[in-house]
DNA sequence: TTGCTCCTCACGTCACGTGAGGTGGC
DNA sequence: TTGCTCCTCACGTCACGTGAGGTGGC
């Protein structure tokens, strides 16, 4: 299925290169690079000055997550830091879950952290949603005063000239 | 009612300062004083350089609503600028339509012109809505994961201590 | 008169955009 | 080898933040 050898897929290596991922997630190369200069994308270690930085599919994720947050929640870049900082948190905490040797009060410690973390994001959410939601009736309200209009008009010139045709269903029609 | 002298009230004077105003909406004067410099806002003519700039409660509402939309759907100072200038279009609409002496043709024409102004921001925030919702979706699923398996650990490791109270409603309890 | 907020430059900052000049890999 | 994308400075821009030094109004 690759175009690389068979059986040597690293999984972390990737072979996406930078504008392939700003294609990916709708951005720009610059936008990566700048990224990953404060810190918000990890910089692969090995990569020498000068030569191309290549991307895996996990790293096209992160991303991905990174711009919808940024994008939704009109955070600045150094809050979505804090809260990528709370993700990655959380992903080391579903780490130690999978281990054995781990008792169940701290189970317990890493799964209400967690939760915690999840609710605060769901409040920033949702208070976004509801603004949102708010506005939305507000411009339906709106459009349904002209709409009424644009029927009454609509009706009172209809003795003179052929009625135009209805763009949305007229309940209670002539 | 007013502090002013009675009987005297300029509708559009308004006695709010910018600081007031700034309060009022969540921002600060810098970015006000910004938005006018830029032709976001409009400066009162007569005002002579130096002197304290007023504000009515009109004007406040305007600034609530460029906030909320530039807030809400996160578009450049340059489109609201475009989206604004849709409004006051909507609102000449509104003007006009109050004249007897428009013919009924150019009554539907406005109006027209109105929908597709509103549809189009309509159409903008049901895409933010869409993409919030989604997201909400997603952390809700992720929130429910962590309740199960506390829920899970909780039954698992209530014969050795008291379980702690359940923070949300367990439906089948022990 | 004393505080307070306001005023106008003007420089700083955040989150990138945009060339300039040069190297890398299918 | 030829295009293409990539690289690293480095300066520009948008949307303000933040003083500096001074004036205005209850």
């Amino acid at each position: 299925m690759s175009s690389r050898t068979p059986g040597t897929e690293q999984p972390h290596a990737g072979s996406l290169r930078i504008g392939d991922v700003a294609r990916l997630v709708g951005t720009t190369p610059r936008t990566i690079r700048y990224y990953e200069e404060i810190g918000l994308l990890p910089e692969a270690p090995a990569r020498p000055s000068g030569r191309h930085r290549l991307y895996s599919d996990t790293e096209v994720e992160r991303l991905r997550e990174v711009m919808r947050l940024k994008d939704l929640l009109g955070v600045s870049l150094e809050e979505l830091k804090t809260l990528l900082a709370a993700e990655d948190a959380r992903a080391a905490v579903r780490a130690q879950l999978r281990r054995e040797d781990v008792d169940s009060d701290r189970r317990q410690a890493l799964l209400q952290e967690a939760l915690g973390h999840i609710d605060r994001q769901l409040a920033l959410v949702r208070r976004r949603a509801g603004e949102l939601s708010r506005l939305e009736d507000e411009l339906s309200e709106t459009r349904k005063r002209v709409r009424r209009k644009m029927r009454e008009l609509d009706a009172h010139a209809g003795a003179t000239f052929a009625a135009p045709a209805p763009i949305l269903q007229r309940p209670g029609g002539p």
